[in-house]
DNA sequence: GATGTTTTTGCCTCTTTTTGGAAGATATGT
DNA sequence: ACATATCTTCCAAAAAGAGGCAAAAACATC
């Protein structure tokens, strides 16, 4: 194959991918790893995509293409189905927030039907929208924490804490019948600014945060509205969580 | 075969694959590979196509890309000349302010050893900087401007009205002894925010930009410290522009 | 229609570019 | 700090490009 054409079939790759290591590619492009390095260099200094260790990431998602984490086929059926679940119970031109995290990413991916008015601190969401010039999104300040792509810090709790949402889509790190946690700290601020500021509280859990504890605590489950998780959560839990007042859907993953 | 006969079904063929090998070409035609080659070299000579190793690839396939245009060969060296000699007017450690635009998203390319403080408005930007942990990027807020993916809005404002910075990295629609001027009515405040809070402003223009004027005026070139610029640069604009005591840096196209 | 000239074509050889791998240097994670 | 993985740098092999040369085709002239 020529150089040209496999540079050109990495970009499309990474477009579907995200992120990809040199041995994904060199395997899927017939070509030795070597050469993969080559290519990726050359495409780096194009600006399209950015060298890691391991592998390459692209700079510039094309929005209707992307796909976060896809490589995980078993939980993105569920993220799929809780994503379309947790989309129907929003109405045209609603304010929304977006929270970061992969399970709220996938419900974003169906938003755009509904034409909302969407706030987020979320880069990989914000760039999901940001060629489609039908939806008003507005990305909070902040600073970047590398490895969600999200934003935190004080210009990102500000944000939130001067907005009002009709609804807020999020997401944690697991939920009991004490409450939902986190582990990621510094999210915690943030999210309890977008709770305040919504009137609506919407948490998307696959089923294998049902039941499990994280580190920091974030909310009791009376300030929750609804719960939206897949097929496979444990339905003890299900029942446990209705008990305590939080409407819980259980998203089926049809096709 | 006649000679024309074969050429006008490679450039057929080119608009159907937009790229081919040197072998697949001579297949297709029947042809050996020396008499492809030919042809090759005759139609890259009228500019309908061009060559690279092992193939073929046709010079405007079409341009629905991003607006985000990345590929734009010729442009190309020249902003990564631009890039290059404006990091090197970067210190570590220093707080700087990234605009959106292509030209200065090039330059952040190569502001990543610096390891400096960056803030930005522009969402291709952040997400190159987004998985490396070496640097702090704080993106402002505001909503997302589809075309381009910069954020506007008094968000956007605001937040660059807040801070401080060393050095604003910026770029606009043109640049005349009568100061700079941007064509996008929407980046004006914003621009105008990033100067006032940076003690130092470096805007970059590639050589079709110097002496050419855009429709909304944006500042005067007082307000200017360094422009950086390519060497296809005329040479009278810059002299102009220097006698009015603004440094002018013209990178030079070396790798 | 035959013959000589010009152009085109295909093949061969030599040079340049690209590719794939190996060794040493560097970075990452436990 | 250690073990592992990844990156860089170099070299030899392979592929591709350039130019020369002879055969074939096209053209012109007689």
């Amino acid at each position: 194959m020529q150089a040209e054409e496999r540079q050109k079939r990495i970009q499309e790759y990474l477009q579907k991918v995200e992120f990809a290591s040199l041995d994904e590619l060199s395997q899927q492009l017939g070509a030795s790893v070597s050469t993969v390095r080559r290519d990726l260099t050359v495409l780096e200094g194009a600006g399209n995509l950015k060298r890691t260790h391991g592998g390459a990431r692209i700079i510039n998602p094309r929005s209707d293409e992307f796909a976060f984490a896809k490589r995980d086929t078993l939980q993105l059926e569920a993220k799929e189905a809780i994503g379309r679940a947790c989309a129907e119970l929003i109405k045209p031109s609603q304010t929304i927030i977006v929270d970061a995290g992969t399970t709220v990413f996938h419900v974003a991916r169906f938003l755009a039907s509904k034409t909302p008015y969407i706030v987020t601190n979320s880069l990989p969401v914000a760039n999901l929208f940001a060629a489609d010039n039908r939806i008003e999104v507005v990305v909070s300040g902040g600073v970047i924490y590398p490895r969600l792509g999200v934003l935190v810090g004080p210009m990102a709790v500000q944000a939130f804490s001067k907005i009002q949402a009709d609804v807020a889509i999020m997401s944690a790190g697991g939920v009991t019948p004490d409450g939902i946690t986190n582990s990621h700290g510094l999210l915690i601020d943030i999210q309890r600014a977008m709770i305040n500021s919504a009137r609506k509280v919407i948490f998307c859990f696959d089923h294998t945060k049902l039941g499990r504890g994280s580190v920091s605590p974030l909310c009791g489950l009376d300030e929750v509205d609804t719960i939206v998780t897949d097929a496979q959560a444990p339905k003890e839990v299900v029942e446990e969580l209705r008990s305590r007042g939080v409407e819980v859907i259980v998203a089926s993953a049809t096709a």
